[in-house]
DNA sequence: AGATCGCCCTGCTTGC
DNA sequence: TGCAAGCAGGGCGATC
């Protein structure tokens, strides 16, 4: 559930406490934790040892610690439930602590991996020209980036034979949009969840592009959406824009535009959640 | 070839 | 009380 903001949160946070220090040693602690590095969990640990770390990125929900001076860097993706912690060599070890890496330096904190579903991971990739890991080229720009191109993401919508929530959550279209943002970007926009992509026309593409950034900016700004202590900064600590939710997670309560009780309907083996007066079903042409 | 579906995984909640 | 089903759901590989 971590999507942009939190990530972004999380990235921030590396930045503050884990960036231009250098690995002393990496231990995995479960391997399905680091199955998307195909050369195994040993050679993970071997290949980050006595690295510095850089200025970490990210993409969508994608972020990555480069390591500097080998045109590679540690790739992590959260998943459901991982969480990257920066902890006191004191701390009890959590339940599901997956990876630990601790660095040269006389601080007294180590990062780990937490992870309880584990759908999320740590993998070792070389870098693109571009400087993001290879195996993510894939990825599109995410809706923050400066670079993100409004009219190729209009154009590329209008290719495609689908309706607007599977397109947001095309993280070949646009990065970084989950369950969480899409329904509340298509709340503020008053679209319907399955309006037709070929539907849109650009002001409308551009209106729901402008409330995709809005949303993501406000929870940014509030420390990202945490539901329970899953989803939390690397100091642990949770965001608080679960508060300022208008649609997701708002089954029967009413629209904070209209009054009318928010729905909630089984899509796609998870949920969508929308006000029936103020985003109606377009009819069908 | 693009769109869709099922699976991975654990813990909390719900219902019988 | 106990157990099973339901739910949370991103990404990827298989399939249509």
């Amino acid at each position: 559930m971590p999507e942009l903001p939190e990530v972004e949160v999380v990235r921030r946070g590396l930045e503050r406490w884990v960036a231009h220090r250098t690995v002393a040693e990496a231990e995995v602690l479960h391997p399905r934790a680091v199955r998307r590095h195909v050369a195994g969990a040993e050679d993970f640990t071997h290949r980050l040892k006595g690295r510095r770390v850089g200025v970490p990125s990210r993409r969508g929900k994608y972020l990555w610690l480069p390591l500097e001076g080998t045109g590679q860097s540690v790739l992590a993706h959260l998943g459901m439930s991982g969480q990257l912690l920066v902890q006191p060599h004191t701390a009890v070890d959590e339940k599901h602590l997956r990876v630990r890496v601790r660095f040269t330096d006389a601080l007294d904190t180590e990062l780990r991996f937490v992870d309880q579903r584990t759908f999320g991971g740590l993998s070792l990739h070389e870098n693109t020209p571009e400087g993001l890991p290879d195996v993510i080229a894939h990825i599109a720009r995410d809706p923050l980036d400066p670079l993100f191109d409004d009219d190729a993401f209009h154009r590329a919508l209008r290719r495609k034979r689908t309706t607007i929530k599977r397109a947001l959550l095309d993280q070949s279209l646009i990065s970084g949009v989950g369950n969480i943002y899409a329904d509340e970007a298509l709340w503020r926009a008053r679209i319907h969840y399955e309006r037709p992509t070929e539907t849109f026309t650009r002001p409308r593409s551009q209106l729901l592009l402008d409330h995709v950034r809005d949303v993501m900016n406000a929870a940014l700004a509030v420390g990202g959406t945490s539901f329970d202590s899953l989803y939390v900064d690397v100091n642990g600590e949770s965001g608080y824009f679960d508060r300022s939710l208008d649609a997701y997670g708002r089954e029967d309560l009413p629209c904070r535009r209209c009054g009318t009780p928010i729905r909630r309907r089984p899509w796609m083996n998870r949920s969508s959640y929308f006000c029936p007066r103020c985003q109606r079903v377009p009819r069908a042409s």
